[in-house]
DNA sequence: CAGCGTTGTGCAAATATGTTATAACGATAG
DNA sequence: CTATCGTTATAACATATTTGCACAACGCTG
């Protein structure tokens, strides 16, 4: 058995920010594409495109700037106000699966 | 802007435990009845009894004995092991949230 | 032995999720 | 100036999952 844990923010009650939302920007920032990004990450185009849109609005900024056409067909990329926000999500999520730990085997280890 | 998080157990991957099965069994054992438990916590039937059978089934041992006719129809109880479970689950949860409300304030409080 | 309220299951409807197809875009190559 | 390319973005379709409803079985009670 295991503990298991999830931590996100949400603006009125609904998320915008999650390990998930978090694995989509770090692929976009390697990648430069949300379509790549998506693939590498096994998640369809439509729903980390929605993550984004959704995410987008909730906070009423811009995460992600995107092109299309041009060069290589187009492409995206993180804005500034995105990374901060990654970097702050990273800071709490910090800690907490090491406390969690500890403190399962506190509670589960021993007795039984 | 909040952060919530969501613990809980699994086993080989597959979850057992969590808030809502958490809450399913308070109800279960206020109102000594799997359907009015449901009821009560907005989860239909079929999900609440879905609920219960993995459990039960990945634990390998019963956690809700239920009893089909007799007096008012019958009913459902929690088993000890599941009270102690619960017991468990809770000292697991206990303090992450406070923890995370903390941390939550530091990294997001002052600069933004 | 009929009535009651429960557990438990089967099936259809509704909802959520995933997949595929296609249009628009704009720098570049020819 | 036109065709090509890979991307963003949306629409239409297909598939899983969840939910709702109906109904049988159960066993105590009056």
């Amino acid at each position: 058995m295991q503990v298991r844990s999830k931590i996100w923010l949400a603006v009125d009650g609904e998320p915008v920010f999650g390990s998930g939302r978090e694995a989509l920007f770090k692929a976009i920032d390697r990648l430069g594409s949300i379509n790549k990004a998506a693939k590498d990450i096994n998640l369809s185009y439509r729903k980390a495109l929605s993550y984004i849109q959704t995410m987008e609005q909730r906070l009423g900024e811009q995460l992600v700037e995107r092109k299309t056409g041009g060069l290589h067909g187009g492409g995206a990329h993180l804005t500034k106000e995105a990374k901060e926000f990654m970097k702050k999500y990273e800071q709490l999520e910090e800690g907490i699966n090491e406390m969690l730990d500890k403190k399962f085997q506190d509670v589960f280890g021993k007795g039984n």
